[in-house]
DNA sequence: TATGAATGAGATTTCATTCAT
DNA sequence: AATGAATGAAATCTCATTCAT
């Protein structure tokens, strides 16, 4: 890589961090531009060398947050796993995932609020357009049928459905609580919310033949 | 009421609708007051007159929507119980008055995408500031305690998380599934959701010490 | 008319003059908005109550100008009728209308190169979308034919031709010598030109078969 | 010639045919430096070492092009020449000419609109600062005056003034015509104008006392 | 020579808000 | 109470030009 590149690339990054202190602080409608520019340390014009605009920056934020956020997940399942001398059930790689996630997030309100209720949108849309260069971005259905399987369990229509209204529950619960901290704290609701994903997701691994009684 | 109250009244509304309509339209953010103004057939500086600015209009409409919209699904709740004969379980009202929802919904997109994620905002926070002039607004989980405890169930701690939990993941998948189409079409969705609607209503009806029978 | 729609107009003039200053000493493209609404005294917001762009403000110059400087020639030819005994031959009243046109131009070069080679186009086309308000403008190919059969010529397809052609002769070689001085003075071109006039024009007005003495 | 010398002639006219091409296309004002680069397949920052700026890549269009208009037209008048046996006399060669002129340009209306109004510009301005290295472009009325006395006529005053005008009366009138189709066809018009120029030019050559006859 | 990233002044345009009528 | 002309700050985006490589 020349240095030429290299000075690209920085500027590039300069421009997303910007950017996403901005959006994070004062709003991205009230972010202009010349600000994400200034910050940046560059010309305003720079900026339209890199990004058409202030939604194209905007997305590419979203890939490269989520995608970095569901690696740091994922890398600590697997050293999680590396650590344990027995298997891990797939069900309480769900809860260990999607408690990991719950956490960080909690811990870093501005993201949780960027990515807001973009987190599906940002898994499971940006196999298209927005990947872009971030190739590293995850299919996150494509990812949990594939583990599901790994171990051995069948991933029927009714557990995909069951996957996916797992994520849309804790997502929306969590940001709920996290920005609003209503009607409990996080700390009491965890044991709850992982006690239904148990719930779900066991009823879906059932066999149908003998299913959770679900209506009298 | 005076003619110039009811003049007023009149104005009132027309600026609502006029804003709804571009809001839904054309979109909160590109929405200009001027727009909102000319469409109602006022003056720009009327507005002023009645509003101080863009979100208190937004405001105003999210509350005024939604309280219709839960409104609605409780009158239609009311006629279908006065056509039984046998009364509804607890349960069954629930579900009853998400497919309700869910169903509306879908046929009035541009509603969804308007209160949105701002559902439960908009019911559980509204007691408060922006209930304003419409004292019609209803407290959602005022009202579900009440419903429940009418009907003799003990709404618990863990009955209430379970009312919310089931607000958001129900709120949360059918916003996803009806504007993307994804992973689903409505129609399949519907039956799943409500069968994790009961699983989880069931779950935290049921006495601790001997649970709803999940699986294995 | 009120007292805000006399404002309204001195607006616009004020627009409407402090554009044609600027075009004409600095050039179209080189002035500014912000520039035209400073020198008129008003903020740049409020060029846009009046004008679209710059584009528009510019046509409805040209269509001003033109028509104003029409209306001054005939006026100029009315007053010469006014003060002869005898009625004035329709060739002269041509070379009258011209040689008006000409001394005026070369004394207001701005003006001359502002509407330049738009002058037929200004009169011309103008009945049309850009008249607009300036409901006085003329159309001068219906104004020649009318002023010709009152004066009892038979406007043929090969007159009309001729008008044209005169036009466009005059127009550009008047043009290139007021604003070049090339090759002649204007003072020792203007008799050639007006030479050239009445013989265009007799050859037109002159049986074909028997055409008018040039000269004598 | 070097290899080094080709290519910076190959640039340059690789810039050259990109400008004309935009300028034709999109305007010379809404025209680019960074466009007319990018199309020629060059650097931005190489326009500037061969050109100063738009305005100068312009006028060594104008020149290029209306001096290889008119050599086409000469040339076509030698072949014309060669072919008869009979020589022709100078009004029929002025006729010829202004024939195809008008002819080539109502099939290249984007080089008639580009050259416009600027061919009396281009042909009797550029024997000084804009001929530059394109030496080969011609001083019209220098020609004329040759080409006159060569057949014998003798170029007055008068004379001069009359091929000045004539030149401004076609290309006046046939600018109008061709790009807006008005007042007649180029067809219609084409006999008309030719009887004009004539007329002009016989009214020149003859003895004042004695003037041409005019028809027949 | 050639490049093209970077610049930043400046142009256009929008629009919330005010205020005299 | 209603109007809507006027404001002018602020936002977006362009592009001629420079200069380090």
């Amino acid at each position: 890589m020349t240095v030429s590149e290299q000075k690209k690339i920085q500027k590039r990054n300069a421009l997303l961090n910007s950017a996403y202190e901005l959006f994070t602080t004062i709003g991205f409608h009230k972010t202009t531009i010349g600000a994400i520019a200034r910050k940046a340390g560059v010309a305003k014009g720079t900026f339209y060398l890199y990004f058409k605009d202030k939604e194209e920056i905007r997305n590419a934020l979203i890939v490269h947050k989520s995608s970095h956020l569901l690696h740091a997940a994922l890398n600590a399942l697997d050293r999680e796993l590396d650590q344990r001398s027995t298997p891990m059930p797939p069900e309480d790689k769900l809860v260990f995932i999607a408690d990991y996630l719950i956490t960080f997030l909690s811990q870093d309100v501005a993201l949780l609020r960027f990515i807001s209720k973009n987190l599906t949108w940002g898994l499971f849309m940006n196999s298209g357009q927005y990947a872009g260069e971030a190739s590293d971005v995850i299919d996150f259905r494509a990812f949990a049928t594939h583990a599901l399987q790994a171990d051995g369990v069948e991933v029927s229509r009714r557990m995909e459905l069951t996957i996916f209204t797992i994520i849309e529950m804790t997502s929306s619960a969590c940001y709920s609580i996290i920005l609003e901290g209503n009607p409990v704290t996080l700390t009491e609701y965890k044991p709850f919310l992982y006690s239904c994903i148990r719930l779900l997701f066991r009823n879906a691994a059932a066999p149908i033949s003998s299913p959770a009684p679900l209506v009298g």
